[in-house]
DNA sequence: TCCCTTACATACATTCGTGTATGTATGTTA
DNA sequence: TAACATACATACACGAATGTATGTAAGGGA
């Protein structure tokens, strides 16, 4: 039977296409999972996306869904961490305007909803959980590290730190849901700003203990 | 062939059961959304959780699985609908208090989640979306009405408001989701308190003209 | 008391997605 | 240049969930 060229078959040499094409459905399966929901993101979704066909994603994920859904949590987590050590190194001393891009840039990312889905979707899936569990906790905690680093002016063991980051969390998750019905980065940035802006202003006062006519 | 007495079947009478059937079919579905997801969500679960057999659903609402989704979704909007002109009636003033009790009330609701839930899935799902659009839409702008008449204190149009509201509705969505995950009622109340009191007290400054000394 | 409607329970077919196996073409190396 | 490994494409079987149809029991009105 005659196989019909895809359209990813034109230009590179066939040695060199493997890393494009293992690229290409890393990002195919975070768009397609962000666009259409973890059940929407079949394998022939997937796959048509990326421009190849399941078989492209056996060879190069493994066997199963699973294989394929672990290995690009294993991808953003690793490319976080990498995030996580360059900014480190950028920004010797942390503030709030840090945190305000930080969280600006997490919400908008794609890669912040799928691990949401992902999370999700292993609520009713032992063998998923079981696979990507170990990555949702670590980034789980790459992001709290992050956090505490980029507010360790606010000192972490002050009373209500704890709250701090639960509420950076839902925040940026909530933001990311609703950036993934309506994508406005304009809007959704403004309500960053007002709300870093009040706590920061908040915060602040509390430390001088100037909380006089607060409501 | 035989049927077997099924739990529900002693003490009321077959006539007078309809209703607690229905309802019991409505919080049943909610729950096991909430706990498994939309996807772990099936018509088999949803009925051994309400104690009846998949016909008892296909009796009360229809052929479809979309069709009892519709069904809750329509039904919690209707109870929320109540819910809000009971409020506004019980609250001629309203200030930072009730937005504070509407949040914590909000995110501990499985509903709340729920809807998020269908909302996703409706992504995937060109039926499903056609069907609870209203509703969702509905209860998006009933729960925007809300918060215009909770907050009316800080003046709807004035500069920010729609930031306001989008900022609420990201932090409720982002609380619920980490409730599903993990109910800590106390540690996510105490998130809600200081958020509010954050931003109750920068908003209270800025219509005073007084912030000075902010970061 | 007979019929009819309500309120369910049960059974089966169809579909859709996955898991698995196999086929094909191209670069590479001996 | 022949064999082999890589990098995909294709085909099919199986299972789970849904959609649909049919069966059964109990209460109420004529």
């Amino acid at each position: 039977m005659k196989f019909v060229k895809l359209a990813n078959d034109e230009g590179s040499s066939r040695s060199a296409r493997s890393p494009e094409t293992h690229g290409r459905l890393i990002t195919a399966t975070i768009d397609v999972v962000f666009e259409h929901g973890y059940a929407g993101a079949t394998m022939a979704v997937i796959a048509e996306r990326a421009g190849v066909t399941r078989g492209a994603i056996q060879h190069c994920f493994g066997d199963t869904r699973v294989d394929l859904i672990t290995a690009v949590c294993a991808d953003i987590l690793e490319r976080r961490q990498r995030q996580y050590l360059s900014a480190m190194t950028e920004f010797s001393q942390a503030d709030f305007s840090i945190a305000r891009a930080g969280i600006k840039a997490a919400y908008r990312d794609p890669a912040t909803w799928f691990l949401v889905e992902v999370w999700i979707a292993s609520k009713s899936d032992a063998i998923l959980k079981e696979r990507v569990d170990a990555y949702l906790t670590s980034e789980h905690y790459l992001a709290d590290e992050s956090l505490e680093r980029m507010l360790g002016t606010t000192e972490p063991g002050a009373i209500g730190f704890r709250e701090y980051k639960y509420f950076m969390r839902a925040l940026t998750r909530g933001l990311a849901l609703e950036y993934s019905r309506r994508p406005d980065p304009e809007l959704f940035d403004r309500v960053v700003d007002l709300v870093i802006d009040a706590l920061s202003f908040y915060l602040d006062r509390v430390k001088n203990g100037n909380l006089d006519r607060s409501e």
